[in-house]
DNA sequence: TAAAGGGATGTTATCGATAACAGCGAAGCT
DNA sequence: AGCTTCGCTGTTATCGATAACATCCCTTTA
């Protein structure tokens, strides 16, 4: 266990200055008025002893936290670090430590999580949308004292506050853009939907707004495979087989947009002149390789910033701000043809 | 706040179970020996109060967690979340959750972080090497209570055990392969060299190794932008411009190179014929594109769980194992010439 | 000069759990 | 019967901090 004898506590850095251990902990936190000559004797004790704080202690005692729980689905996937890093620069000057948990998608993991993370008692819990919420989870978090956020989703209002796009209008808008191209016969292709219900409201959206124009859209997907580079080859390489006449692709998101990009190449299919193929996320991906990939643009980082913010308006007691909706932005590359007349919702 | 009335404590579920909290503590951590029928009643009591135990008093108070830090430099580098799979499919059977933390490269976050980590006293601690540590940081390591790990560098051993690769290896592999292949003019192209110490370390030995055999590695970095395709693209056009009769590149990472690849091709340099390329890390990115990138492989899943395993045998009191390196293989791609005889360590 | 005010520090109770041990009745043993 | 043993449950002290209040002493102020 490697237990390096006792660890230093507030009374022993009391006794070494030579104070109470009150004062100690008043010191250390900034708090009460403490004599500069106290204070300077306190730090040096502390510092000799290379006190660290108990913060299981502490925030037992004083029922607060500087913990901030941030629970993703996948660390993996590129899109979260950037709402994650939303989030940091946003909580981090305010004293605030983010800790994550990755569930995977998987409804028990996420609800373990929960509760690891909320039996620390934390100052917030931030949750990502669209993954099936466990009935306990639910339960969990009814009974949480701690404001509770829900990222990347600003459709299901189930928490406090969220903050995140509209998936029904990204399905809309990339339904418009092949519209708008005379697209007819359309296919999307995805992983995971079974588990990732944003993904899977894109893709209903989609359907419907093109079974409003009369068009049937065309579905590959697969469960058991990652939402990766490599599935989406897989899977076009599958629907070139199954609907070689397909005239546009849309991907769960760039990764696999770019996996199927690969394989398309290679099959000769020429894009987007034969094929248009539009992803989902505006990763720096997209703009990485020899094609500069359409995709929809999600302003990740500032999902992570307007949670974090509302987080702390919550925190410090200022009630509790609406929903916010990211704007969406289809941006066009090469890999659709480009119109005349601008682009984007 | 959204604090919803008083949380539920111990006592609240005694009282409604009609037994002392002492009963209830234990029938809940399945410990002590308590008839059948009381356990039942508690349960139910527990239940129906959704009872959520705090971990701050618990912990406190029997001076053990069930929590392991792991910090990171980056979440966003898809290197790391097969070693938090290995660590996560180890460590959950046994009821330990981990709880991530992201550096991102920086010193000073990451000893905020390993600050905030150690004082919830974790069960274990498991920090990423290559990172250059602050002495704060390693002043708080020095007095934890708990044991420590280090992943992705099996070469530095400030830690109780660390699991990685020889990041020197790595370096002396790419060397070997570009000089059976009759390479002279080589080049490497990183990023974020300064923080980064593992890719710097392979860097180097790529770079002395090459030296030895008389060769002068050009080097192509860039301290401010990400280790991502992007910066792979972007160099490699300024490594063309500057050494447009370069034979040979080594990228920091598989992202890079297929960003670097992805300019080679527009540019018109034919891969391998005219310039052969090498990636590090044998991530699916790897195979998803046109290119199968020669690359080398790390056991990524292998080193999370080599890593989980000393953990639980530390916690257990069995002793602290020997450092773990992990084998490393070149795999042939299609983006340096095939020899005929077999190739890797 | 006595009362009031305020700066600096200490005392006590408490946060919510667990460790260690103490009780207590029923069963087993001689 | 009397004693031990064992199964079950409760009591007390404690973990390491903080909140709230109490002191103490030195200035002000009338």
């Amino acid at each position: 266990m490697s237990l390096r004898g006792k660890v230093t506590t507030l009374r022993d850095v009391a006794i070494r200055a030579g104070v109470s251990t009150m004062t100690v902990s008043k010191v250390l936190r900034g708090a009460g008025t403490i004599s500069e000559e106290t204070r300077r004797r306190v730090k040096q004790a502390a510092e000799e002893l290379g006190y660290l704080p108990n913060n299981l202690a502490g925030s037992l005692s004083s029922r607060k936290s500087r913990m901030v729980a941030v629970i993703i689905p996948s660390i993996s996937d590129i899109v979260f670090s950037e709402v994650l890093s939303g989030i940091n620069s946003t909580l981090r000057p305010q004293g605030l430590q983010t800790f994550i948990g990755e569930s995977l998608f998987d409804p028990a993991t996420e609800t373990e999580l929960i509760r690891a993370m909320l039996s620390f008692r934390p100052a917030g819990i931030l949750l990502n949308g669209g993954i099936a919420r466990s009935a306990d989870a639910a339960k969990l978090l009814a009974r949480r004292n701690c404001p509770a956020i829900q990222l990347w989703d600003c459709d299901r209002r189930a928490l406090d506050f969220s903050a995140g796009p509209s998936h029904e209008e990204a399905g809309r808008l990339v339904a418009n853009h092949f519209l708008e191209r005379g697209m007819r016969r359309i296919a999307y292709v995805g992983a995971e939907l079974d588990k990732d219900l944003c993904a899977r409201r894109r893709y209903l959206a989609l359907k419907s707004s093109l079974a409003a124009a009369g068009i049937d859209l065309i579905t590959v997907t697969c469960e058991e495979r990652p939402r990766q580079a490599v599935t989406g080859r897989y899977l076009t390489e599958q629907l070139l087989r199954d609907h070689p006449g397909i005239e546009a692709v849309h991907f769960l998101n760039d990764a696999m947009a770019l996996g199927g990009l690969s394989h398309l190449h290679e099959a000769g299919f020429p894009v987007p002149e034969r094929i248009s193929v539009v992803g989902f996320n505006g990763t720096s991906l997209a703009n990485a390789v020899r094609t500069r990939l359409t995709t929809i643009d999600v302003p990740r980082a500032e999902i992570g910033e307007k949670a974090a913010q509302a987080l702390l308006r919550m925190i410090g007691g200022e009630g509790v701000p609406d929903a916010w909706q990211a704007r969406l932005k289809l941006v066009q590359g090469n890999t659709t043809i480009a119109l005349g007349r601008p682009q984007g919702a």
